[in-house]
DNA sequence: CCTTGACCTTCCAGTGGCTGGAAGCCCCAT
DNA sequence: ATGGGGCTTCCAGCCACTGGAAGGTCAAGG
């Protein structure tokens, strides 16, 4: 199976297969012709990495992952996928907080043809004074 | 004042100050010497830039804002605001879709030194099978 | 006057995770 | 033989910084 077949069946684009295997997360072997093949091995660690990426696991992560499914815990994996979960929780307070803000900010924007805008009243606002007096 | 003050001032560290001259984004004069030299109206871009990166808004978002800020209406901020509202909700939602399903691997998964692991387990599924059966 | 040390300057490189594009093989069908 | 679609490599760029090296400048202290 070359390239562009093992990008079709994984779902992982063929420039990022080649990058994959750049920073060494998969090694297909080589044909004579220099051309990458892919096996079930190959595609099926393809097809993990992408799933993995899928729920936000870093590259790093899908290394450290990989490496684990030949021979680590149960445990290994859950304090990866805590970590993991940890981050992706405070990202989304993150989120939520400028969207609490813009959300309130945008309501009370007229949204006319003059200048007055509460929107750029805050950012004109000198440090992080969000919707207070 | 220099740009060391300029930082502390404004809450933007010196680095991303030369980085966002290099980008156009603020132009602060110089002495004879070479150094920056921040004034009242350099010291509000900064801030409201600052302000603004925190709420997400992008570096290119920024540079509009800015120019809105002479001579733009209401309608053109608010048009901004809410593209980057849906672009944040869209994020949470890409994210909380990432949280439930890890919450929900993490949950099942034992954590003991076993091999055993319903995180891995999906992670080895063909495609996106999330957690059906 | 000289040194020290804290500023300031520029420029280069790296972060993460790709992605586009150019230049150049390779192979098969016509 | 030629055309077109693969495949290969490598370089560059995205976003928004950030770290670090090399070197200029300035004020204070000895």
């Amino acid at each position: 199976m070359n390239i562009s077949e093992a990008a079709a069946e994984s779902g992982v684009p063929a420039k990022t297969i080649r990058y994959y295997e750049d920073i060494g997360l998969v090694r297909p072997p080589r044909l004579a012709n220099g051309y990458r093949v892919f096996g079930a091995a190959e595609l099926a660690a393809l097809a993990f990495i992408g799933r993995a990426r899928s729920l936000g696991f870093s590259v790093e992560d899908c290394r450290t992952l990989l490496a684990l499914e030949q021979g680590g815990t149960s445990h290994d994996v859950k304090v990866i996928a805590e970590e993991h979960l940890t981050r992706i929780a405070a990202k989304i307070a993150e989120l939520e907080a400028m969207r609490g803000t813009l959300k309130a900010l945008v309501s009370r924007c007229r949204g006319d043809d003059g200048a007055d805008c509460p929107i750029m009243d805050d950012l004109r606002r000198p440090a992080h004074a969000t919707h207070a007096a």
